[in-house]
DNA sequence: TTCCTGCAAC
DNA sequence: GTTGCTGGAA
């Protein structure tokens, strides 16, 4: 079988078995950027409280968030962890959005992706997961994010054979080998993640795995 | 105690 | 390559 038809597999048993995830959860494109930055190494319920927070502060746009002080900034987040270093970061990208783009997203994603990517990537606090976020959640630009679940579950799969492999190699791997889809983009990412916390954990819960191919390995013996 | 839709700095 | 950042839920 090939990798694409291995993926295509993958994707059909995580959907059967957790549904549509209807990601991003998010009123507005700038709260998906936001979002995206808060959620760093922290659960999403964790984040819901910080964006509720700054809701009701009412800063949860470009300008009100450049104007408001990093003190309360970090206040207002303090629910979703890291509020201080993650303060600095959504400062960075609310001067670099304002800066470049005059704070219109619109702008900002009619940019060349490559040339996006890039430039997000140089704000301090945007690495390459947070930065395929935004242009696949908030740009509906057909990126594949990738992250340690993404690693850990196609790794169990041998799917992925070297460990060490680069978050850009394994993104590499996915867009090579599915169709430059943006909702199916949207929801492979999003069911994997499902997959990551609900069974292929670290100590994998092999009991139930929604997915045939892993099933037949028998990687439950492994842990 | 562990883990969470990472990243930068050292 | 290792460490710091952080609250909240299981």
């Amino acid at each position: 079988m090939s990798y694409k038809e291995r993926l295509l597999n993958i994707y059909s048993d995580l959907l059967g078995h957790f549904g549509q995830q209807k990601w991003w959860p998010a009123e507005t494109r700038f709260e998906v950027c936001v979002g995206a930055i808060l959620t760093q190494n922290t659960a999403w319920q964790n984040v819901e409280k910080a964006i509720a927070n700054l809701k009701k502060e009412g800063v949860l746009n470009p300008q009100r968030l450049r104007e408001v002080s990093i003190d309360k900034l970090a206040q207002l987040i303090i629910p979703s962890g890291y509020y201080n270093i993650k303060a600095k970061r959504l400062k960075e990208f609310v001067g670099f959005l304002c800066d470049r783009y005059n704070g219109d997203l619109d702008m900002m994603f009619s940019d060349g992706v490559d040339n996006l990517r890039d430039s997000l990537l140089q704000v301090k606090g945007i690495g390459p997961e947070t930065a395929d976020s935004i242009l696949l959640y908030a740009g509906y630009i057909p990126i594949f994010v990738v992250d340690a679940y993404t690693k850990r579950i196609f790794s169990r799969l041998n799917l992925v054979v070297d460990d060490d492999i680069s978050y850009d190699e394994l993104q590499s791997f996915f867009m090579r080998n599915l169709t430059q889809n943006v909702p199916l983009f949207n929801e492979y990412h999003a069911l994997i993640v499902m997959l990551g916390k609900n069974y292929c954990r670290r100590k994998p819960k092999c009991d139930g795995c929604p997915i045939m191919e892993c099933n037949l390995r028998d990687i439950k013996k492994e842990s």
